[in-house]
DNA sequence: GCCAACGTTGGC
DNA sequence: GCCAACGTTGGC
């Protein structure tokens, strides 16, 4: 029985990690996510194979700039463990990890980044409570419906 | 359990 | 670099 493909976006400071080097290392643990409703979408949510829309965020042009694809089960994210990591979580055990993650594997970069500025033009067909188009939204890993990547995508060719 | 203080995110 | 939004922390 397999689940049906869900799609996902995963927001990344390209200046921390961006397309390029997901492109050069091909598969990357996502780590570093301490929120918790991000950590249950690839707790919970996230099924080998699922579709992702990369996305750069606090950058000149932020925007929507590859796609890449689940590639692991969620398990704990190492670096939680580490005191030296930026990461560390001394509240964090081996026994009861808090932080999860999947791993993340390239797919294809866009051949130009559709930027929020373009995604915000179709607010309204994304519907409002899209996270992208939506007010002070800060949340870094969220569910896309298919429609919603549809759309996203075919903006892709218009420019 | 409330809520003020604080830290972080991310667009601009 | 600024600052609004918002999540988390900790004192009470």
């Amino acid at each position: 029985m397999t689940a049906r493909k869900r799609y996902w976006l995963m927001k990344s400071e390209p200046d921390a990690f961006s397309i390029d080097d997901l492109a050069k290392v091909k598969v990357e643990p996502w780590n570093g996510v301490r929120n918790y409703q991000a950590r249950n979408f690839m707790r919970d949510g996230m099924q080998v194979g699922d579709g992702i829309l990369f996305y750069h965020s606090n950058t000149k042009v932020p925007g929507i700039v590859g796609l890449a694809t689940v590639a692991s089960p969620a398990y704990p994210d190492d670096t939680q463990f580490d005191p030296k990591s930026d990461y560390h979580d001394p509240k964090s055990t081996r026994e009861n990890p808090r932080w999860m993650l999947v791993d993340v594997a390239f797919d294809r970069k866009l051949k130009q980044v559709i930027a929020l500025d373009e995604i915000k033009l179709h607010a309204e067909e994304l519907g409002e409570g899209f996270p992208l188009v939506a007010k002070g939204n800060r949340l870094s890993v969220f569910p896309v419906t298919a429609a919603q990547w549809k759309l996203l995508l075919s903006l892709e060719k218009k420019s």
